[in-house]
DNA sequence: AAGTGTATTGGACCAGGGTCCAACCCCTTA
DNA sequence: TAAGGGGTTGGACCCTGGTCCAATACACTT
C-alpha cells in the first residue's frame, strides 16, 4: 500500500462533473492532491477525516446539501476546514456559514486566483487547527492521569498559592502537599511552575 | 450635566428617517438607550467612541457606506461591535463583513425578534471586548515600566528557568538576577510566578 | 560638575520547594 | 483474607528564592 507522507488533500464535493473536473485540473496544476466526491453522503462516509487538508463544498446538491455537511463535520472530532462554493447562495446562508467557521463562501463563477488563495488560507488554518488539537489532547491525557487530590493541589498552584496555604486550604500537612505537588508536576510533564501555568492557561483559554 | 452610568447605547446609522424612527421605537421599548445618525460621517465624528454599546449600520448610504465605517472603526482604539442592516447587500459583502468581525449582516425587512437577539449578542461581545481591552492596556502599562534588563530576566522566568540559569545566560551573577527579578515582579504587580505567567500568556495569546 | 537612573555586586539570613528515606490508614479488588 | 492503590504523615537534607543591609560603575541630564 502506498503511504502518503502528510500530503495535504483538497477534497472536492460537487454534483456537477464539469466543476469537479475543472477544479481538479486547477488544483493539481498547483501540485495539490485532489479527491472528488459527487455527493455529500459518500464524502462523509469515505474521506479520511484525520488527513490534513481542506474541502471545497458545493451548497446545492441533491440529498444532503453543503450546509448539512458542514454541521456534520463540526460535530466530529477533527475540524475539517470548509470552503463553500455556490451558484445560488443567499446572504443569510453565507453569514451563517462564516459564523460557523467556514473559511470562505465563494460564488460561481469563481476566479481561479481567488479560489487558490482561499485554499491556501484553508490549509494554513488546518495546520494551526491540527497543532492546537494535538496540544489539547496531549494536555487532556496528562490531566486525566492525575488523582483527585493531585488535581486539587495543582489548581491551587495555578493560583500562585504557597504549599503552606494549600495545606491549610485542604486541611492536610505541608509535607503531604509537597508529595502530591511533586507527583502531579511529574505526571503533567511540567519542569516548572511556568510550564504548568502556561499550558494550563492556553488549554483553558483556547 | 447628566451623567450616564455605563448605560449601553445602541447607535443607529441610516439615511432613511423611517428606519431610524422604527428602530428607535423598537429598541427603546426594550429599555435600550438609542442614538441616531443620518449619515456615516457625523456618526464617526460625534458618537462617543469609548461608550459601551453597539451600532446598527446601514450599508447603502450616500457618502461613506457602512463597510467604510466598519473599516474606520476597526482602525480606532476601541472596538465597536457592528450589526449590518441592508436592503441590497451581496454575498461577498456579507462574507467580508463577518470575516472582519461584524456581529451579523441582516437584510431588510428584518424580524424584530431577530434584530433584538442580535443586539443582545453584540452588547455581550462588547462587554467581553471591553474587559479584554482593559486587561490588555493595564498589562501593557505595567510592562512598559520595566527596564530592559528586568524584561530580559522576566522572559527567562517565563520559560521556567532558575535564577542560576538566567544568571549564566545573561552573564551576570546570581545576586543581580534576584534583585532584577524582585523589582520586575513588583512592577508587574505579580504576587507569584503563576500570576505572571498566566497574565503574560493571555496577553500574548489573545 | 553635580545629580539621577540603571546596572551591577557582595554578604547574610530566613522562608520555601524538591526529593530522598520510611511508614500508616482506608478502600476496592482479586 | 490478601494484595494493591490512593491518600496521608514524618524526618532529613539540600537547593532555591526573596529580602534586608550596603556599595561601585556608567551614562545621561541639568
Amino acid at each position: 500500500m502506498g503511504q502518503e507522507f502528510a500530503a495535504e488533500t483538497v477534497y472536492v464535493v460537487d454534483d456537477d462533473a464539469l466543476i469537479r473536473i475543472a477544479l481538479t485540473r486547477l488544483l493539481e496544476a498547483e501540485a495539490y492532491r485532489v479527491e472528488c466526491y459527487a455527493d455529500a453522503e459518500s464524502f462523509l462516509k469515505f474521506h479520511s477525516a484525520g488527513a490534513p487538508g481542506c474541502v471545497i463544498l458545493d451548497v446545492e446538491m441533491p440529498g444532503m446539501n453543503g450546509c448539512d455537511v458542514h454541521q456534520a463535520l463540526l460535530e466530529g472530532d477533527m475540524k475539517r476546514q470548509v470552503i463553500f462554493l455556490t451558484g445560488h447562495g443567499t446572504i443569510p446562508l453565507s453569514v451563517s456559514a462564516i459564523k460557523s467557521g467556514a473559511v470562505d463562501f465563494l460564488t460561481k463563477p469563481v476566479a481561479a486566483d481567488q479560489l487558490l488563495d482561499t485554499v491556501q488560507v484553508a490549509l494554513e488554518r488546518d495546520r494551526l487547527s491540527r497543532k492546537d488539537t494535538k496540544f489539547r489532547s496531549s494536555f487532556q491525557m496528562r490531566l486525566e492521569k492525575l488523582t483527585t487530590r493531585e488535581c486539587q493541589v495543582l489548581l491551587h498552584v495555578m493560583e500562585g498559592k504557597m504549599n503552606k496555604q494549600i495545606a491549610a486550604d485542604l486541611g492536610v500537612t505541608l509535607k503531604t502537599i509537597k508529595v502530591h505537588r511533586g507527583r502531579a508536576m511529574h505526571k503533567m510533564q511540567a519542569n516548572s511552575v511556568a510550564d504548568l501555568v502556561r499550558d494550563w492557561t492556553l488549554f483553558s483559554a483556547g
